[in-house]
RNA sequence: GGGCCCGUGGCGAAAUCGGCAGACGCAGCGGACUUAAAAUCUGCAGCCGCAAGGCGUGUGGGUUCAAUUCCCACCGGGCCCA
């Protein structure tokens, strides 16, 4: 037998196959790699020096990939975890087979509701479940082999790390947005600027007062008003079974994103970020980015930009006019009546005229839920008693309050176009108003059937004082705003959906805020110098029960009642005896992910939130077209990436939240000249959800995984009544039984498999279902794979003495296209590849000289390297027995990319169909080179096709070099 | 209701500057090896048909020498926003 031939050496009858590579085998493998991961000192892993530390090459280009670290839940990893994981791992053993340094990071997004339920059910602290969670998950990462500096790793309820969430919260504290250069900047500024001008103020009650006559309170409530940190009276969504308000965000279809609890609305001076002030910036700069469009057109939605105009309508025994926003001001003259919310402050003063039927309508308006309010079909309402005056028509128009307009939308009141707008026209026919129309859009006749919407011409639109009538509506639109202008009763405006980040939630497990209250109520920032403001532990986690929101951090009275000294609240501001009160809400889950990304450039750093050259290195870059200029020192739109990390991968639910309140901090840090980018994410990948089979009964309700049995390939019944039910692709969840845990897979695949299979399932942005049989196709791989290099005996290395032209052609292409797909984040076809050559490698049958069949040693090496990225201890292994690095410790990680020759990946000759009428009759030799003219006259004389002509006369030969010819006649 | 995305073998999928549909894997069927099985190797395999051949990328149309790919309409599924 020659040992040059791995695929015929046939096991021996029975057991010495002491090395062939089972799943025990590969467990065994992978364990022992590990476990040299783990040094003298107690790190582990492979750490990315930086600059300016000890191993830091400077001439190399960087590297930053991120995955959206996970929330540590006591429940372990779930399937979907590893398959963004592994994606972004194979792109960073591949850079870094490539000459990159390369940042990559992990830790931990630990605040949260689940650990402070768990706390209130079992008194434990949330610490404890938390970090017993974290070990768990940090464990079962290392097991896949994950090349992760964990030098870098924190979590966000570290002190050391929330630390500086608080301190950058102080920083949006202490600045303001200048609208005259967008951007932010120290609210210090703003006061001096106050001072040097001496400039006329409105204080309370709308008095104007001179900066220099006003008190040190009233200087201080004006400067409260230009916060990107500031203390808002909002109507909040107060979730009573959550116990805390939620973000707008944080609502979908009136009930909470976490659990689908009813949700209330209620006013509460809450914590919010003025992230509206950034609507612009937010949206312009998404051209910035590379992300999938899907995920910037959610963005550009929820930031809603509509441009429109203001109007004040003068209200008939009123001071104040009642101003609503519309974005089609040109339909003015078909305004017949006004809504404004039931919480409008102009209700209350018709209530306060005794209208006794609209104060029980807002009444009952006020305590609906949002749920019942969206779910009515209904339309409810009230006259107000009040007139407005339309001031286009100088028509007296009843003011009607309704709870189809909601005060947190624009002014909270409308113009009602009833003949235009679908809402106003099924209210004014509920209530018999009248309907005008001013619009006649193009062959859409108006019937006053059904309001038509979108544009046209104005009809029915002209008066004394305004003459719009033929006029489009873009050009109506610019008459009437100009109109209004000039008549001081309205303006342009643009109007964001946007609003303002309510950053208060009445929970015990998250960050305190660093503030504290006097006796007034006036508010303190604790000095950065004090910080961290640690979070003190709770006898009992339980919500207070009250009708109002009370943070469970009342409770802890004696780390709420302390003094300015104390708190750390600078002497200047507050006498340090003064007694003051801690803010007790705390921050919601967002924030620790707000910025973790800029802390893994420097995580150790106690000085600050990150080390500015850290910062610098791993956040700047130049774009591929200025890649020969020197590094980068500062920001410069023209030749620098927008975006610091270079690569960020997770689900898409965190496309609209997560990546919008990140954007927002980054750009505040940005401004502050706190980071080198504008944006924090250069390219953005959603990972497709891993999904799972389940069983729907004829009656489409759901069956248990473990309740049905397959009686023949693709039926299956369920197995206690025997009814026949369908298979279908469903959400993995407990109560279907289908969830599948990763631990269970590795023990009997290896880690190797598990990375390989769910790289092999699909596209990485598909969504697909993980299917258990499937997986042994990836296992057999890697065995064919050891077979061809090891032999099953001794262990020792099979190779072949002498290369085979046609294998060593295979390679080339090989490490080519799978060096291309790992670029375009293709593993799956990446993955195939390698199972061709593989299978061509084991198949000495196909080779040209079958006794030379497998690989030598020099090409398993390439293909080691090239497998590394896939399936590292296999191929950190293979390149021990081959001698290229000790059996244990870096294995490939300073190795290189094998290259390969452009000349081997074309053939010399190559094979050409010829259609003839678009159906293939012939196949046709021609060398790869061959003119148009060639490859035509040798198909016109080729046998096959002169038959299938059949004599007929050749109108048209179509001739695509290296693809087809089709001939018509 | 509006917007976006997706429909390819029994299954996961591949191929889209328009150019041989179904690479690769699973499941299936046959052969070799084996007392047998597993494992391994090897062959077959879109559908109809003995074959020749025909039909095939959700359905119907269109553009083109040529359409999974581009355009229109519809059907089905998903996601987001109302």
């Amino acid at each position: 037998m020659s040992a040059t031939n791995a695929a015929s050496a046939k096991p021996a009858d029975s057991g010495d196959l002491s090395h062939r590579y089972t799943a025990a085998y590969a467990n065994a493998v992978e364990e022992r790699w590990q476990a040299s991961l783990a040094h003298a000192d107690g790190s582990y892993g492979h750490h990315q020096a930086n600059p300016g530390e000890p191993g830091f090459d400077a001439s190399k280009p960087k590297f930053y990939c991120l995955d959206m670290f996970p929330y540590p839940s006591g429940a372990g990893l779930h399937v979907g975890h590893p398959e963004g994981y592994t994606a972004t791992d194979i792109i960073c053993r591949y850079k870094k087979l490539k000459g990159f340094n390369v940042l990559h990071p992990m830790g931990w997004d630990a605040f949260g509701l689940p650990a402070e339920q768990y706390a209130i059910q079992t008194g434990v602290h949330p610490e404890v479940t938390t970090k017993k969670a974290i070990d768990n998950f940090r464990r079962q990462l290392r097991r896949f082999g994950f090349m992760y500096d964990w030098s870098r790793e924190f979590a966000t309820i570290d002190p050391d790390y929330y630390k500086w969430t608080q301190w950058i919260w102080l920083q949006a504290y202490s600045s303001w947005f200048d609208p005259t250069v967008k951007k932010a900047r120290p609210i210090a500024e703003l006061e001096a600027r106050l001072t040097r001008e001496d400039a006329t103020i409105t204080v309370e009650n709308a008095a104007s007062k001179k900066w220099s006559a006003c008190s040190k309170r009233e200087k201080q409530a004006y400067l409260d008003t230009f916060r990107l940190a500031y203390l808002g009276t909002q109507t909040v969504n107060w979730c009573p079974k959550l116990g805390t308000v939620l973000a707008n965000e944080e609502i979908i279809d009136g009930r909470s994103e976490r659990g689908g609890f009813p949700v209330l609305r209620m006013p509460l001076k809450q914590w919010m970020f003025r992230i509206t002030s950034y609507a612009d910036r937010l949206l312009e700069d998404l051209a910035l980015v590379d992300w999938p469009d899907m995920t910037r057109t959610l963005q550009t939605e929820w930031i809603g930009r509509s441009e429109g105009a203001e109007i004040h309508f003068a209200i008939e025994g009123e001071r104040d006019a009642l101003t609503v926003f519309t974005t089609r001001p040109d339909t003015l003259f078909g305004a017949t009546y006004m809504v404004v919310a039931p919480e409008h402050q102009i209700v209350a003063k018709a209530i306060a005229r005794g209208n006794a039927e609209l104060a029980k309508y807002v009444d009952w308006a006020k305590n609906r839920s949002d749920i019942d309010r969206q779910a009515s079909k209904e339309k409810t309402g009230c006259a107000t008693g009040l007139f407005a005056i339309n001031p286009a028509t100088g028509a007296r128009i009843p003011v009607w309050t309704a709870d189809y307009v909601l005060m947190g939308y624009g002014t909270g009141a409308i113009m009602a176009v009833p003949a235009h707008d679908e809402r106003d026209f099924e209210f004014a026919k509920a209530f018999q108003l009248a309907i005008v129309q001013v619009v006649d859009i193009d062959g859409v006749a108006f019937t006053g059937e059904s309001a038509t919407s979108g544009e046209g011409r104005a009809v029915n639109s002209t008066s004394a004082q305004l003459a719009l009538d033929g006029m489009t509506t873009a050009d109506a639109k610019k008459a009437v705003i100009a109109w209004l202008e000039k008549q001081g009763i309205g303006a342009l405006r643009i109007n964001y959906r946007l609003r303002d980040w309510l950053f208060s939630r009445q929970r015990y497990w998250g960050e305190p805020f660093p503030i504290v209250y006097d006796a007034e109520g006036n508010h303190y920032p604790i000095a950065a110098s004090h910080l961290p403001l640690v979070l003190p532990p709770l006898a009992d986690y339980s919500p207070i029960e009250s009708d109002t929101p009370q943070p469970p951090l009342a409770k802890a009275r004696d780390w709420t009642h302390t003094t300015a000294g104390a708190a750390g609240v600078d002497a200047a501001d507050l006498p340090p005896e003064t007694a003051v009160v801690r803010e007790t809400n705390t921050m919601p889950g967002w924030a620790g992910s707000c910025w973790y990304y800029l802390r893994y450039c420097s995580s150790k750093d106690a000085s600050s939130f990150v080390s500015p050259e850290a910062e610098r290195y791993w956040m700047l870059s130049r774009k591929k077209s200025a890649s020969t200029m020197p590094a980068p020192t500062t920001y410069d739109a023209a030749t620098c990436h927008a975006g610091g990390v270079d690569l960020y991968v997770g689900g898409s639910e965190h496309a609209v939240l997560h990546c919008l309140y990140a954007r927002f901090w980054h750009k505040m840090l940005f401004d502050l000249g706190h980071v080198s980018t504008p944006e924090p994410f250069g390219k953005l990948f959603h990972q497709g959800l891993i999904t799972s089979y389940a069983f729907q009964r004829a009656d489409r309700s759901l069956v248990p995984t473990d309740q049905v049995s397959e009686v023949k390939e693709g039926e299956f019944v369920e197995t206690a009544t025997g009814q026949k039910v369908t298979q279908i692709v469903a959400k993995m969840s407990k109560s279907l039984k289908n969830v599948v845990n990763p631990d269970d897979v590795i023990a009997e695949y290896g880690a190797d498999t598990f990375r390989l299979y769910e790289m092999y399932m699909g596209p990485l942005e598909a969504s697909k279902p993980w299917n258990t049989r499937d997986i042994v196709g990836v296992f057999r791989f890697l065995q064919r794979a050891w077979r061809l290099a090891i032999d099953e005996k001794s262990g020792e290395i099979l190779a072949a003495a002498q290369p085979d032209a046609k294998i060593e052609r295979l390679l080339h292409r090989t490490i080519h296209k799978v060096g291309d797909d790992i670029e375009k984040l293709s593993f799956n076809t990446a993955i195939a590849a390698m199972i061709e050559l593989v299978n061509a490698a084991t198949r000495p049958t196909g080779l040209a000289d079958p006794t030379h069949g497998g690989m030598t040693r020099d090409q398993l090496a390439r293909f080691a390297r090239v497998l590394w990225p896939f399936a590292p201890h296999f191929a950190d292994e293979l390149g021990a027995r081959l001698g290229l690095h000790p059996a244990g410790g870096a294995g490939f990680f300073g190795s290189t990319w094998p290259t390969y020759d452009p000349a081997m990946l074309v053939d010399d000759e190559i094979e050409m169909p010829v259609q003839i009428q678009g159906k293939i009759k012939a196949r046709l030799m021609v060398p790869a080179k061959a003119e148009a003219s060639a490859i035509e006259a040798l198909a016109l004389t080729h046998a096959d096709v002169i038959a299938a002509i059949a004599g007929r006369a050749v109108k048209k030969v179509v001739v695509v070099p290296g693809r087809m010819v089709n001939i018509v006649i």
